[in-house]
DNA sequence: GATACTTCGTGTGATAAATACACTTTCAAA
DNA sequence: TTTGAAAGTGTATTTATCACACGAAGTATC
């Protein structure tokens, strides 16, 4: 059996919570129409799985030390069944009758400092809607799914929010990044009493700047 | 790659819980010093993993609708390090240089009705205290270790504890259940009044009989 | 049938967390 | 100086959490 990880990489734009996307690299001979698809790789022979997810993350952009965590492992033995799917395998496989156990991960960029890489491995990038994903490849809308939902789990549980957000931040935009990730309005208030009885952020003596209204304390991760 | 399922089997026997370890199988030719090891084996050509894991609990028991659950990938190319395990290996696999990939799951059996099967594959069973696990194959140590913090979590979000007990059961045996799995002491008013406002359980017509002291209300998942 | 033994089953007050809710402050721009 | 826009803050209510002790109901024994 042949074994990949899939990143479900998540960023935030301030409005929105997104999700990377890649079009799947094509043959440069014949045509084949391609597909979007969570980034991801087969597992190299001497790596871990989490290092193949930190290889398959430094593909798309030189970031370091971004969050990643293993959510969930697909195995369904058929969890590849469109004729697309089949044809990419076809091409770009060496073996593309084996079957594909995958091993999913999410991980969290700020998308402030990300910057796709020149020649990236996999062609064209694209930040979609988590809310508004098309149809992708495999069974890559599933692991979108699964990913948010662990998502929300661990926002909830480890407040791991800010690692969404440049390094300093206001409470708004976190409060923000929790209501769109939860998909559910909070109160300002109680939000802040919670936020700061967690002590996961700290404030600085540093404000906003460059908005036209009363500027923010700025915060950052303890 | 190879790709197995590692099933870490738990029970409760009014005392202690306990984690259900096997003999790993000889040949019968060389003498092999044998270890214990969770049940596991490899992912079949067509099988799914969850369809494999309860292939493998089925192989130990004739049990049917138990409680099971994948709680993490085990991916590290050298987690195969004994070595007595690669011995057991050369001897047991076609492969046996090749990579292993695990997929632990754990499940949750009710000890009363647990018979092993006569003919199992996997030859003598035992049930070990999770709290003094000996040294096992593998990183089978670290695997049910990791089993036990996963249960601990999903025993407090969800309230599964029931599973490990016989249809019908007393508040007091569910409340030891918790004491055990979480390590600690509980208060027994708050337990029940917790219990009891998750509506995970209910009251039957039905007492307990047979005990030299007043018989306790009987419960039953809901 | 009285007594001893064992576990069952229950309530209250204190403290902490969750929720609902609205107005004043501070800055930039016009 | 006025306006617009988001920042920042407090209180009362409800709900959970926690600490804590005793009478009730059954069995066994004498």
């Amino acid at each position: 059996m042949d074994v990949s990880v899939d990143c479900v990489v998540f960023g935030f734009d301030n409005d929105t919570l997104k999700v990377l996307l890649i079009e799947q690299k094509q043959p440069d001979t014949v045509h084949l129409k391609t597909q979007k698809a969570v980034p991801g790789d087969l597992v190299l022979d001497n790596e871990s799985l989490d290092e193949a997810a930190k290889r398959i993350l430094q593909e798309l952009t030189s970031l370091k030390g971004i969050y990643l965590k293993q959510f969930h492992a697909f195995g369904d033995p058929n969890r590849v069944r469109g004729l697309k799917d089949q044809q990419w395998l076809r091409t770009f496989r060496v073996n593309p009758e084996r079957r594909v156990l995958t091993i999913g991960y999410y991980s969290l960029v700020k998308l402030s400092e990300f910057k796709p890489k020149a020649a990236s491995f996999a062609g064209k990038t694209y930040w979609v809607d988590v809310y508004n994903i098309p149809s992708l490849a495999f069974d890559h809308n599933e692991i979108v799914h699964k990913a948010l939902l662990m998502l929300r789990h661990e926002l909830m549980a480890d407040h791991i929010g800010f690692e969404l957000l440049p390094e300093k931040f206001t409470l708004s935009q976190l409060q923000k990044l929790y209501e769109i990730i939860l998909d559910k309005k909070l109160d300002k208030r109680n939000f802040r009493k919670n936020i700061l009885r967690t002590e996961t952020v700290t404030a600085l003596e540093e404000k906003q700047q460059g908005v036209l209204h009363k500027p923010a304390q700025l915060f950052t991760k303890k």
